[in-house]
RNA sequence: CGGGGCGUAGCGCAGUCCGGUAGCGCACCUGGUUUGGGACCAGGUGGUCGCAGGUUCGAAUCCUGUCACCCCGACCA
């Protein structure tokens, strides 16, 4: 018998098996055999479309449009950058041969030696580079700007260490590229792209976050700024879940774009760069979760409502289908995803379990003695509680149960990071208080010496520095150098 | 890239020390009884033991190499 996910507590020192159990048992991904790389399953994959069509509508609403560009990018294109490709250089996959060729020896198919590319390609780490050298083409005057492009795509790092969702090595994306006429305009849409981040967590994914700005270790390689949302797992470990860059001119200047103002003077274009990737299925996952499996947020479960008849025999089983199909119609007529399943080779408490672990909202269960009476059994996921409620009325129940969960949901990640967030002023505590597993908001001289020796010494980092965060006197834990405001301190995925 | 572990049926594992031609549970198939929280009985299908070399009469087992995966570190826009 396999490992039931009881089994593994969720204690921060097997967090991270118990995550991997989940996301294999809830049918969501499985590893591929490229290393690093996953397969996400058809059920995964629905959740993640999900999130697309919410995150693109709202991209959509912001004014963007979405293009694609190339996946190979010349190698030459990644070095005119320098911090860029300083930040990127060691994690490339990169292409040097066209052709393959049958070995002379017969033993398989070997790479062609002739067929060596004069430039290596290298498979997109992110996309500035191949995009800032179309946009040259792309931009000659002030007119030509704003410009607000989207892409969905895959991307590649060859990270050392791959963990499934949070960090494979192989990803799926979106990257939203601007070019904009001034410094204030491009630093708007950081912002403001930031902000719809935040409010897709925050309202689809019931995923609290805390926004904020990154320091200078923690910086987009060849951004000025960049803004971050961190959101806070159940072993109190911080997720960055999405970021978006404040890029100034370097692009411009690197790729040589350059527009004419109203003034008829040429000046270069200024940039913005933001993204979030299939790792927020992590954030997702590893938020709200329980023993018994995925708890999905109603707003993105590609199932929200699923329907167990409980019968003894064909006679039976029709009886109760015709009494749900006019009450799944009216669900599916308010926009409710909803799944009936009558498979006779599962037993109902099979079913039961299977789909509390696949994390579908709401679970109705109704049987010959629920049609004598009239009723039905509904369970909600969040709480595994479980109500009798009329037949007739549970079309106009279920919306609002369906509300309810969300919330309750979003505030219980809520509670949970406030209860573990704490103010510290001297290090010891602070040493305690990372050891614990909480965001530490505490304060810092501004240097990254002072950060890198916390690091060292306690494995956290700044996640960021809070936007809400008040201006508040203080002085540095370690060298008691004058801070003006808190910053936010944790261990990291 | 360093340390530790692991690779045997779709999944989870035993067998490896001590070489003799592969086994258990779940799943799957057939029949029957079942069905309000992961059903039971009986019978059955399925594996060149990650891959490549080597030693040997004989290799899942010993040796060499290699490729993956997991955990801890390092790394991580």
């Amino acid at each position: 018998m396999a490992v039931e996910l009881k089994d593994l507590t969720k204690r921060a020192d097997n967090y991270s098996q118990w995550y991997n159990e989940l996301v294999v048992k809830a049918d969501l991904a499985e590893q591929s055999a490229v290393r690093g790389c996953m397969v996400i399953k058809p059920y995964g994959y629905a959740i993640w479309e999900k999130m697309q069509q919410q995150l693109d509508k709202m991209f959509k609403e912001t004014g963007h449009v979405n293009a694609y560009f190339p996946l190979l990018i010349p190698k030459s294109f990644l070095s005119r950058e320098a911090e860029h490709v300083e930040g990127f250089a060691k994690e490339c996959a990169v292409v040097t041969h066209h052709r393959l060729m049958n070995a002379p020896d017969g033993s398989g198919v070997v790479v062609d030696p002739d067929a060596r590319l004069e430039e290596e390609l290298i498979i997109r780490p992110t996309s500035e580079t191949i995009i800032w050298n179309t946009y040259k083409n792309w931009i000659t005057s002030y007119r030509d700007l704003p410009i607000l492009v989207n892409q969905w795509a895959n991307v590649m790092r060859w990270e050392m260490r791959t963990r499934m969702f949070l960090r494979t090595a192989e990803f799926l994306w979106q990257e939203g590229h601007t070019a904009h006429a001034t410094a204030e305009e491009a630093h708007a849409e950081t912002v403001k792209m930031l902000n719809v981040y935040g409010e897709f967590a925050e309202k689809y994914m019931a995923v609290p976050v805390v926004k904020g700005v990154k320091s200078a270790n923690e910086r987009f390689a060849g951004a000025l700024e960049t803004y971050t949302i961190e959101a806070m797992m159940q072993d109190g470990k911080a997720l960055q879940s999405g970021t978006s860059h404040f890029l100034g001119q370097n692009f411009a200047k690197a790729f040589d774009v350059k527009f004419v103002n109203k003034q008829n003077q040429l000046e270069y274009v200024w940039a913005s760069s933001w993204g979030v990737s299939t790792r927020l299925m992590g954030a997702l996952i590893m938020t709200h979760s329980d023993d018994n499996g995925l708890v999905l947020p109603p707003h993105l479960a590609p199932i929200q409502v699923v329907i167990v008849p409980i019968y003894k025999n064909d006679a039976q089983r029709d009886e109760i289908t015709e009494k749900v199909s006019p009450i799944i119609d009216a669900l599916r007529a308010k926009g409710i995803s909803v799944k009936y399943d009558d498979a006779d080779n599962r037993r109902p408490g099979f079913k039961f379990a299977d789909y509390e672990l696949k994390g579908v909202p709401v679970r109705l269960a109704i049987g010959a003695r629920d049609l004598a009476n009239g009723t039905v059994e509904i369970m909600r996921r969040d709480t595994l509680e479980k109500e009798t409620d009329a037949l007739d009325t549970i079309t106009e129940r279920i919306p609002a149960l369906l509300e309810e969960i969300q919330e309750n949901i979003y505030q219980k990640a809520l509670k949970r990071r406030e209860e573990r967030t704490v103010k510290v002023d001297n290090y010891e505590d602070f040493k305690a208080a990372i050891e614990g597993g909480n965001f530490v908001l505490a304060h810092w001289d501004g240097s990254p010496e002072t950060e890198d020796r916390i690091k060292e010494e306690t494995k956290a980092t700044i996640r960021c520095i809070p936007l809400d965060s008040p201006d508040e006197e203080g002085v540095d834990m370690l060298t008691g150098k004058p801070s003006h405001r808190r910053v936010l301190f944790a261990r990291n995925y």
